[in-house]
DNA sequence: CAAAATATGTCAACATTACTGACGTAATTG
DNA sequence: CAATTACGTCAGTAATGTTGACATATTTTG
């Protein structure tokens, strides 16, 4: 058995990475909260946050796509969906071809607030790449996408509009 | 005004890095997902699991000074506490100088689920980081760090037993 | 066309994790 | 000994999630 390697995948001898596991813990929690503080102001919360983003993203999703997106129940999505709809961030219309669906969109105000909170998120991001060299954007989204589940990558790129070639460091 | 800069920091015309942004956000969904499934056959939750590593990380810590890193109330961490000291996964102490600090300490069995739960989250690195190149891991802490508040960054340092030269790219 | 399947909405009950406020107790400090 | 400190606890509330059951509108199928 190789010992010193750097994938350490054996079960006996590994050490964990402590200092990714909490550099990941605190980066995370405050790249939420600059959200957070926005969004409280609305008195919205992370929720409302994840059903805006996605409906800004992919205007016209429908209420299935979006729970597929969420992992959430419905009961869980309507609570939110409802008092965004009801305050005029978001819009359902029956859908184009099958009445039955409900297709979600963003209103213009609905639309500014999404952007906001991108905004301040990639204003982090901006800040972070300034010490980071000129490839620094392209290690960080290589670094995330590997982190994601394997079975999941894909979905997630073509999300995102990212191209396979990207993918390679 | 310089336009099309790399830091795109203005007002004006900035353009959100969505795909940073979602990348993110599915990224450590994956990554506390792994320690969901460990914690749930224990009938723990994330509040749990926070509590018991900071613990096993800094044995001897106090209950404020561990309220100090979680940003909880302490209600709110007695309860998760108290079920982690009655299933013995953690031992609070009266305090070595001040008996009116409580010390805490994780037990054989909280320290071997601690480690358990970082090797997952280990495990989910380790191997995104077989893609990235020799280097992945110093750039992926790199990035971790300065995605951290400005003004916390130096604290995360020092508890993640990181040196300054560490920092740059 | 009637029946079945689909997409969604809604009601009720409950769990987890957080919060604020108030009060109690033990230990230390001045 | 009185004040402060560190912690525990009780009560009430909120946000976000769950499961289960049932209602409604629409489309598809036999």
């Amino acid at each position: 058995m190789k010992s010193g390697a750097s994938t350490q995948a054996a079960g006996d001898e590994a050490v964990p990475i402590y200092a990714l596991i909490e550099l990941f813990f605190f980066a995370y929690r405050d790249f939420v909260g600059d959200a957070d503080r926005l969004l409280e102001t609305f008195g919205f919360g992370r929720a409302h946050h994840r059903v805006l983003h996605f409906v800004s993203r992919q205007p016209g999703l429908t209420i299935a796509e979006l729970l597929d997106i969420l992992k959430i129940t419905k009961q869980s999505l309507n609570r939110v969906l409802k008092e965004l709809i009801a305050e005029s961030f978001i819009e359902a219309r029956a859908g184009a071809l099958d009445r039955r669906h409900r297709q979600l969109f963003t209103t213009p105000k609905g639309s500014r607030l999404a952007r906001d909170l991108a905004l301040l998120q990639t204003r982090r991001f901006s800040r972070a790449m300034e010490g980071l060299g000129p490839d620094g954007r392209e290690r960080a989204m290589a670094f995330l996408l590997a982190m994601v589940d394997s079975h999941e990558r894909k979905r997630v790129m073509e999300l995102i509009g990212m191209k396979a070639a990207e993918a390679q460091s």
